[in-house]
DNA sequence: TTCCAGGCAATAC
DNA sequence: GTATTGCATGGA
């Protein structure tokens, strides 16, 4: 079996398992069927129009720099604590006081870093006046390749394939790389393999972090991943 | 109590 | 160039 059908193959199955995730969550969507996967929560399920505004993009990359190292209920919590303080748009966010900022992002952990890195990501969004390019994302302060690929992707719309922790744990497992790979080489990887689509990128890294949350969290459960049979 | 969560940057070797 | 460490809260 060759690269191209086993990430094919993968895809289907975890599509088959899980759904369209609507990714990424936002504080507010309208019109979405509530589902299993929970738009009540502000996911958006088979609807890939969001963001719909700047301010939405806007969100989304905040979003993106509290995630980091930190679940997503967590980051909820934080961008429910700053909706009351504020509406979130990078003006209010670079005017907000640093100390009701780090107050605010709490829950997110890492808030002392993380509010600086809003303010400056703010200052950087405002001045945008384009589609950012994965270079000048990854220049700014508290922007790796996963945050930025991830903006890129469920922020501006870009095909960027995304990678995280999950990513490399799963491939490891399946015996697709040997861990000594690095994040572009991993991207590649997908690049290569995946028909370059927006919709299947986002839908392809949101089913492998909700896939990896059932097997990959404990290393005892890696040999119960049912994708070990389907790639055989 | 311990471990880890949708990483990144600085420092050490 | 690769490996390690600090950052921090909250939930399992």
């Amino acid at each position: 079996m060759d690269n191209k059908e086993t990430f094919q193959k993968i895809y289907d199955h975890l599509f088959n398992l899980y759904g369209p995730q609507g990714w990424w969550p936002l504080l507010e969507v309208n019109g979405c069927n509530p589902t299993k996967t929970g738009s009540i929560n502000g996911y958006h399920p088979n609807n890939y129009e969001y963001p719909k505004t700047k301010n939405q993009c806007f969100e989304v990359c905040i979003g993106a720099i509290l995630t980091q190292n930190t679940s997503w209920p967590s980051v909820e919590k934080s961008l429910k604590n700053l909706r009351k303080l504020i509406e979130i748009t990078p003006e209010n966010i670079i005017n907000l006081d640093i100390e009701q900022l780090k107050e605010a992002i709490k829950p997110s952990g890492y808030y002392n870093q993380k509010s600086v890195r809003l303010k400056g990501f703010s200052e950087f969004f405002i001045k945008l006046n384009h589609v950012p390019t994965r270079e000048e994302l990854l220049k700014l302060n508290g922007v790796g390749p996963e945050t930025a690929d991830s903006m890129l992707l469920y922020a501006f719309k870009v095909p960027s394939f995304v990678v995280d922790a999950y990513t490399k744990r799963i491939l490891i497992n399946l015996n697709l790389i040997d861990g000594s790979e690095k994040y572009d080489k991993i991207k590649e990887l997908f690049e290569e393999n995946v028909e370059k689509n927006l919709e299947i990128y986002q839908e392809y890294h949101a089913l492998i972090v909700e896939h990896a949350k059932n097997y990959y969290r404990k290393k005892e459960n890696y040999i119960t991943c049912p994708l070990l049979k389907i790639i055989k």
